[in-house]
DNA sequence: CTGAAAGCGCTTACAG
DNA sequence: CTGAAAGCGCTTACAG
């Protein structure tokens, strides 16, 4: 078997004690010469601490896990701007000598059970909607320090960290305006009474008011957050509402899909409607003309939600509000001023 | 604290050992009517063992290592084409209740660690290159269920998985030369004598050789795996070889990149130029025009993946050979006869 | 500064 | 078919 603890305190010939303290850093406990001994021999040797011994007998485990919803047969749906935010909790994790489980959710009794069965220090909670963090109770999550990514609820047993989006709307939208466009519509998921997509479309509705552009429910498009959505959008748009000029959409991979729909139908971006998408994903610069976005900083987002909880495991107290991070507007080459705005393409060039 | 075997054992009048048999599915081992008496308190109670108890006590963690290489103060890259992976391992591990431990490797030793650890049953490499495989001992890696993703290495320490990448050449320059391009390019990242990228190389030379086409070693292009290699390339490509007419790439991205490159020298795809991408990413058919590509299965290669762990766990012999799957090119629209060949698309249009 | 004891929640032989 | 004992490799109080 592999050298454990005992070994080490054998050839050392102290107490098991000793090692584990050594081990652990507890330097106060241990003189500078035993300890340097220890660890000359714990090198030696290759000893590697048995996490699960340790997580048995200490009340951490040192082990985060990230949960994502997951259809029972089915993989994890990790959306390309998800998996960014991946990495960056890895490694985050990995500097503070943290594990990552990933775990794919079918049931909610299945947040329960990873929970408790590896016992988890904490878990990122990364997809869940709104109504469902809402149903989140003490009896499925415990006290393990829980943070929502982009969760707006207000369920105090799971700490939010999002950006802004109800700014990000708002300066998309702006500059939309500031083109000259008035037909401007909104094209996301269904959104509920609070949620991400909801606080975009709040961003939205906000600055039509502002500038005295009256709000037009048929201009808001139900569209699922795919290509193909877009693209379907794209082409519905352009038959049923030839007057818009500008779209402001909820994900980048919505707005190329909208923009190849719209070029199907002899229409081009941004020449006679003008396009925003959101999250500024590597796609955003792949595709021509460059898509004009809303860009967040998923690392940092990533970063904060250690720190959250880190603090939390650190026996901080609860923040008073979820976190909030900052998004800025990428002007590139889908929004340009309504010149050729309404008709088709094809005769104006 | 949570609710233990021991408190099911007193509640149902029975010893640990029982109520353990009972949990664990040994059957033959205890009465029906006990069972279902057990079965119905574990459930009312709301018991979930203690995997880490489970580790220590067993031989077995039910816990595989997803390691991926990544630098030290660095997120992992994690690459559009394995992300997939990702999902579908978890998702496979999941239904066999297994999970999955996610754990960037900066250096050697972290293999050791990660393995030793939380004693990982088994565990899969993802990106590592066939000379970090071949270095691999058992020192490192012990005797854990190890099977490395797209590896070419010999160590019987680390079953491989890939597809067939040799092949993949194959189709996708035999579909060049048909169509009948004879200056064909290869570009991807340096190789050397033995990996993915020097298997797509030989599917490259060897089609040439076949169809009577000297290899001119100026035609192969050493460049990075991403949308900016791929273009600074395309803008190579067209000062230094404008008689060049088609391209093969080893990843979609970088096609992508290319794709741009030459557009930025007025060069178009594929009037111009044909390319052909690799791994029918999502990318591909974002891209205008869509991108023809060769596809692999990801999710059937981490099925495979985790059912080589599985038989490996079982006790059963490592097979002789790595595993290959098969692979197809899809045709789309960036393959196209060498219809205007040579100069730039300036004047030729 | 160091150590002996108890215990974390299980499973594994071994008895009956 | 069921149980009592030992032990997996650690950490946590508590003594000295």
């Amino acid at each position: 078997m592999a050298v454990t603890l005992k070994d080490i305190a054998a050839e050392a010939g102290v107490s098991l004690m000793t090692v584990s303290n050594v081990v652990n850093g507890k330097q106060a406990r241990v003189s500078a010469a035993t300890r340097e001994r220890i660890l000359r021999i714990v090198k030696d040797r290759g000893y590697v601490p048995s996490a699960s011994a340790r997580s048995l007998a200490a009340k951490s485990s040192r082990l985060v896990g990230l949960l994502v919803p997951a259809e029972d047969r089915t993989s994890l749906t990790i959306s390309p701007h998800t998996v960014e935010a991946i990495g960056t909790l890895e490694r985050e994790l990995r500097q503070l000598d943290y594990h990552l489980m990933l775990r794919g959710i079918a049931h909610r009794a299945e947040i329960t059970e990873a929970l408790r069965s590896w016992q988890l220090d904490g878990a990122v909670l990364l997809g869940f909607n709104d109504p469902e963090i809402d149903r989140l109770t003490a009896g499925v999550v415990g006290d393990v320090a829980l943070v929502a990514m982009d969760s707006y609820s207000e369920n105090p047993l799971a700490l939010g960290v999002r950006s802004d989006d109800f700014g990000g709307a708002e300066q998309a939208v702006s500059h939309l305006v500031a083109l000259g466009h008035r037909r401007i519509a909104f094209a996301g998921p269904a959104f509920s009474a609070t949620g991400v997509v909801r606080q975009r479309f709040e961003g939205y509705r906000t600055v039509l008011e502002a500038n005295g552009i009256a709000f037009d429910q048929s201009l808001v498009a139900d569209v699922e957050t795919t290509h193909a959505g877009g693209l379907a959008y794209g082409r519905r748009l352009t038959r049923e509402r030839p007057d818009v000029t500008a779209v402001f959409t909820t994900a980048d991979i919505l707005a190329i899909g909208l923009i190849e729909g719209l070029a199907a139908e002899g229409r081009s971006v941004p020449g006679d409607v003008s396009v925003i998408g959101y999250d500024d994903s590597d796609l955003a610069v792949y595709v021509t003309p460059k898509l004009t976005t809303v860009a967040q900083d998923l690392p940092d987002k990533a970063a904060e939600t250690v720190r959250l909880i880190m603090d939390r495991l650190a026996g901080k107290a609860r923040p008073e509000h979820h976190t909030t991070l900052g998004v800025r507007l990428i002007e590139r080459g889908t929004a340009a001023p309504p010149a050729r705005q309404g008709g088709g393409a094809a005769g104006t060039a």
